[in-house]
DNA sequence: TCAAAAGTGTTATCCTTACACCCATGT
DNA sequence: ACATGGGTGTAAGGATAACACTTTTGA
C-alpha cells in the first residue's frame, strides 16, 4: 500500500512526479469490431488455430508501441488490419482494464502486468465477410441470454433464472454475510429484471459478470478458483460455448455501449450500407437492441426525425412491394442534438 | 509503420503475441474531481507551488504501479488521497490518452511515453473545502464560455465568435485546402451552434479543442508551434486564465461526460448532501448544465419520477418559506431504467 | 411591507402509441 | 389468390411546458 519511496520524498509540492520515475507497464489495445449481417449481429474474432478446442478465439488485439504509432487509435488500426484485414471506420473507447488477456490467461500468467485499452468499432456489412484472419460470429453465440429478438430467450427462464435465484437465495448463508446475499439479490434484480424490474438491454456487462461469478459461464474451473463458489454451482451446464477469456468482458462492454449509444447518436448508420430500406434499418436496430420493439411508427420517427432522406431509388425483390431506398442525412449532425433512434418498447 | 520484427514472424496464427514482448510504458492516472458548492461548480486542483505563475495547477494524478495497487481505481484513490486528502465516492473512466501531462509539458518532454487513464469523480459539497493540498476552482474559471447560467456568456459574443468566425472564414484560403476551411466551418457550427444550430452543452471538449487550435486559449506559444497558425490569430486576448496544460482537456471531457450522464443516470445525487431541498437540487443541476432552464415543473418531474422522497423535515432560512427536505430514493435504481433528471430547456 | 422562495392547480399542446386500412410485388 | 412487406391516416392517451395563483418566512 505504501508508495515507492521517491514519491513520498517529493510529496509536498503535491505535483505529479516526472513520469519516467514510474514503473513500466505493457499497454495493450483491443477491438470489439461489430457489424450486422442479415439480421444477425456479428463480432470479428481471431481464431486460435494453434489450439485444439474448437470455438476458441480472441478479439483482435496487440500491444501499443509509441515508437510505431503516435496515437492509441493508430496502433489499434494497425493491429486490426494486420490480424483481420479490416479497415476500421469510427472507433470509440469503451474502457481501460488491468490485465485483460484473451483466453490464454493462465499460460501468459500476469508477470508482465498489462493495461488494456478497449475499443468499440462498428463496421458496415460489406466488411463483414470472413477474410484473412478474421472469423465472424454472432454476439448471441457468446451471450444467448441477450437475444430477445424472438421474445424472452428460453435459456433465461429455463436455466439462468432458477440457478441464479438459488445462488442468490438466503439458503446459503452458512458462513456468509447477509450483506453479501443482499448485494446479490439487488444485483440480480437490477441486471436480470427480477420482481417487476424492467429488463435493461444496456446492462450486458453486469449480467455477464453475475453469470461469471455464479459459475454459469466462463472457462471450466479445473483448478478451484479460490473456493468461493460452492460445488453445487458448478453443476449447471455452461452456457457460453465459444471462449474469449477476459475478452468476453470487453465484448459485453462494447455491446452495452453500442446499445446505449444507438439511442442517442446516429451510430446505427455506421453499421448500414450507404443506401438501405427502412425495413433493413429496423432489422438492424432490432438485431442490436434485442426486443423486436416497434412497428410502422419506427418509420415515421426515423423519417420525421430527419435522420434519413430518400435517394429516389427503389429496391425490388423485398418479398413485397418495392421499398424506397434511403441514405443517412449527415446534416442532422449539424441540426439536432442527440440524433439517435429513440425508441420505446412496443408489442411488435 | 512496420511492426517490430518478432510480431511479423509470429503472425500466422494471428493470435496476439505474449504481452511481455511489448514495449514498456508508463501508465498515469488522473482525476477530475467535481463538486458543486453553493451555486458554483468546482474542480479540485493541486497547485504548483514551485512555480511563479499564479494560477498554475494540475489535476490530482500519479503513475499506476501494479505492484502497489491491484486495480486502476485503487491507484487513483491512493494518489487522490495522498495529494488532496479527498476520499472519492464513485468514479468513472472518461478516456485514456497518450502523453497527457499537466502544465509542465514542455519540460517533461515526452521521452518516457505515457498513457493516461482519466477519471471523473463527483463528490459532495462537504468534501469541497480547501484542505491538505487541494484547491477548489470554478469550472468556469477555465471555461468561461460554458457558463450559461446567466444567459449567453459575453465572452462568446464579444470575443470568441468573431475571432472564430474569422479564423474559419474563406479569407485565409491562401495555401490552404478549401476542405480544411469546410471542416472548420462545420466544426464551428456543431461545437458553437452557429447558424440556427442548437447549443449542445455536452460538447465541452469539442469547443475547447477548437479554441485551442484557434489559439484563443492555452499556453502562450513562445516557441512557434509549427507555424500552422497565422500571426493574426495570436492577437486575441487569451481567455483561459488558470493553466492546466493537457489536463484542461481532461477536465473538459469530464464536464462533458457529467453533463451527459446527469440526464440519464442519477449522478447528481453523488454531488448532493444526504438531505437537500428541491431548490438546492435544481441549483446544482443548473450549475452543471449551464442554462437556467426550468421552473416549478422541475419539482414535479423529480418528485413524480420517484427520484427523491421527503424526509419529513424542513429547512428554514431559505430566503422564503421553509422548504421540505428530501433524500435520494435509491430504490429507483431497482425500478427504473435511466433515472436521470430529464430536462428540456425552458425560459426560466 | 416587501421580496423571495415554497408550494398547488389547471390548461393547452405535443408526442407517441395503437389500430385500421390500402398498395405493390413475387410466388 | 395470397403472403409479405411498403406505406398512409387517424384517434386515444400520456407527458410536460406554460401559466396563474396561494402560502410562508426573513429582512
Amino acid at each position: 500500500m505504501d508508495p515507492p519511496a521517491h514519491y513520498v520524498e517529493s510529496m509536498l509540492p503535491a505535483r505529479v512526479p516526472p513520469a519516467r520515475a514510474a514503473e513500466p507497464i505493457s499497454v495493450g489495445l483491443n477491438a470489439a469490431i461489430l457489424a450486422v449481417r442479415g439480421d444477425e449481429p456479428m463480432v470479428a474474432v481471431v481464431p486460435a488455430s494453434r489450439r485444439e478446442r474448437e470455438g476458441d478465439g480472441a478479439l483482435p488485439c496487440g500491444p501499443f508501441s509509441p515508437r510505431q504509432h503516435k496515437t492509441l487509435e493508430a496502433g489499434l488500426r494497425f493491429w486490426v488490419r494486420q490480424q483481420t484485414g479490416i479497415e476500421l471506420g469510427h472507433t470509440r473507447q469503451v474502457c481501460t482494464l488491468v490485465d485483460c488477456h484473451g483466453p490464454d490467461d493462465r499460460e501468459m500468467a500476469s508477470d508482465p502486468p498489462v493495461v488494456s485499452v478497449c475499443y468499440l468499432a462498428p463496421v458496415r456489412p460489406a466488411q463483414c465477410n470472413d477474410q484473412d484472419g478474421a472469423v465472424w460470429r454472432s454476439w448471441y453465440a457468446y451471450f444467448p441470454w441477450e437475444d430477445w429478438r424472438r421474445g424472452k430467450p428460453r435459456c433465461l427462464t429455463e436455466i439462468i433464472e432458477p440457478h441464479l435465484e438459488a445462488w442468490t437465495g438466503p439458503a446459503h448463508c452458512e458462513a456468509r454475510v447477509p450483506r453479501e446475499a443482499l448485494n446479490r439479490t439487488q444485483r440480480l434484480r437490477i441486471a436480470f429484471a427480477r420482481d417487476a424490474a424492467a429488463w435493461d438491454e444496456e446492462k450486458v456487462l453486469e449480467r455477464y459478470e453475475l453469470l461469471l461469478e455464479a459459475g454459469l459461464v466462463g472457462e471450466p474451473a479445473e483448478n478451484g478458483d479460490g473456493g468461493h463458489v460452492l460445488a453445487e454451482w458448478r453443476q449447471p451446464p455452461r452456457l457460453c460455448h465459444p471462449l474469449l477469456g477476459d475478452h468476453a468482458r470487453v465484448l459485453a462492454s462494447a455491446i452495452g455501449e453500442l446499445r446505449r449509444s444507438v439511442k442517442c447518436e446516429p451510430v446505427i448508420f455506421e453499421l448500414m450500407p450507404d443506401v438501405f430500406t427502412l425495413f433493413e434499418l429496423q432489422k438492424t436496430v432490432e438485431a442490436i437492441l434485442g426486443p423486436h420493439l416497434h412497428k410502422q411508427n419506427f418509420r415515421r420517427l426515423v423519417e420525421g426525425g430527419g435522420l434519413v432522406e430518400p435517394t429516389g431509388e427503389h429496391r425490388f425483390r423485398t418479398g413485397g412491394r418495392p421499398a424506397r431506398l434511403y441514405r443517412f442525412r449527415s446534416d442532422v449532425l449539424l441540426e439536432r442534438l442527440a440524433p439517435g433512434v429513440r425508441i420505446k418498447a412496443g408489442r411488435g
